[in-house]
DNA sequence: GTCTATAACCTGATAGAC
DNA sequence: GTCTATCAGGTTATAGAC
């Protein structure tokens, strides 16, 4: 997973002056490339894009895709690897210490903050789940699972201090996960319901504060201020 | 949308004798082509489902499945036709006399248990949302946003008479498709993380209980007894 | 490194014998 | 009504000129 364009093509050759500008073109065109998968891909799946598109997409001859990554395998490989470090990248600490209220709070409003900013990759990671995992099993079963039996951990803790219910944490980190993402993932049913052709930030504003609401209320947390977040924690008191 | 099944071919000639067997033939072999498909659109979505796959699950020849369907498309919007009516099938009442404890509760676990028993329709549903509902939109517009008009008005009359919080209804509708959806749709998730090769009944059910609490406390309902439904109502004081 | 032209393959759909 | 054989179109990937 941790460098998928592995097709051995194109490393600089050794007698080379101009290296260093080859190198950038080089990195441009692959970046280019990743982001035009990136939506080809969460609008039409991994069968339904074409590499076509993508290089029509990153402005580029078809032939030149394949040069960077030699196969539609390899490219959404690449995109996949960047979709996990997204989604990781919204995890917020979640610590025994930290106060139930704030820090499910502010896990939350990250992880509706992602839907928000990063709806091709929560997307494209729905797709992988649909179709049953094939790329990101191993992710799932290695760092996702330890992460959640840490946490679990933690919301346990919480609970036998009387800071929040005994919920089945687990479960709870389900359900977090399926309404934060429902925003990013089911946005063509929200905007039908909601009768307006995108959401918008008020829509966004609503929604969070409605989840947030239901969710902590849910399980038997206070809710934080509204304004603040991981930067003034306040400790609970044990 | 309601026969979608529309290609001219293969009606009755006028004299037959044995009308009603063919007749029986001829349902028994759509039913078993709309199975198949089915199946094949949940796992691989329009794009990655082959008509070879089709009519290899259905246990007949490719060219068979064309003499009953004309396209591909044809197949998949008969298989959406179906997917939806098994939607609706699942929505509970929700009238404003009812108790929200109890009419709430027996809707969240109607939508659970239709994750739990139609887990392919609910994939291809989320599918076609993915990809921006090109084909359940007008469903989406017309019958659906109507439903959530009809029950937000519900949800507002009992928050005004002090039996729930006042939580905006259409993004609670949201929250309660997202969460009760999640355990179909993100089944190869939740599995992955819980270390299990599928969801057991037990499994089922804690996510259950676990959703019921934390989405009606979370609204401010209180809950009904676990067991009984929509036959023992009782009916709010006003 | 870049791009045009093409090869190799697969899929949806059909023709036509039975 | 059923099924084998095949066509037409589109897709991935590559060869080879520049």
């Amino acid at each position: 997973m941790s460098d998928p364009r592995d097709d051995g093509k194109g490393r600089p050759t050794a007698r080379s002056g101009g290296a260093e500008a080859r190198g950038r073109a080089r990195r441009q065109s692959q970046a280019r490339i990743l982001e035009a998968a990136e939506a080809v891909f969460a609008a039409s799946g991994y069968d339904g894009a074409t590499t076509a598109e993508i290089a029509r997409r990153a402005g580029l001859p078809k032939a030149n895709v394949h040069y960077y990554f030699a196969t539609k395998e390899a490219i959404y490989r690449a995109v996949i690897d960047r979709t996990l470090k997204l989604w990781l990248s919204a995890f917020e600490p979640l610590g025994a210490e930290d106060d139930p209220a704030e820090a499910l709070s502010a896990y939350v409003r990250a992880k509706m903050r992602h839907s928000r900013e990063h709806p091709l990759a929560s997307r494209i990671f729905a797709r992988e789940m649909l179709a049953g995992a094939p790329v990101v099993r191993d992710f799932l079963e290695t760092e996702l699972r330890s992460w959640v039996r840490t946490k679990s951990a933690v919301l346990r803790g919480w609970a036998e201090r009387g800071l929040m219910d005994p919920v089945d944490p687990p479960q709870l980190f389900f359900m977090i996960w399926a309404v934060t993402q429902t925003y990013a993932d089911f946005d063509a049913q929200i905007c039908a319901v909601l009768d307006k052709p995108r959401q918008t930030q008020r829509d966004f504003e609503t929604a969070t504060e409605t989840v947030l609401k239901v969710l902590l209320e849910g399980c038997g947390v206070r809710r934080a201020a509204p304004a603040q977040a991981a930067s003034t924690r306040v400790r609970a008191a044990s």
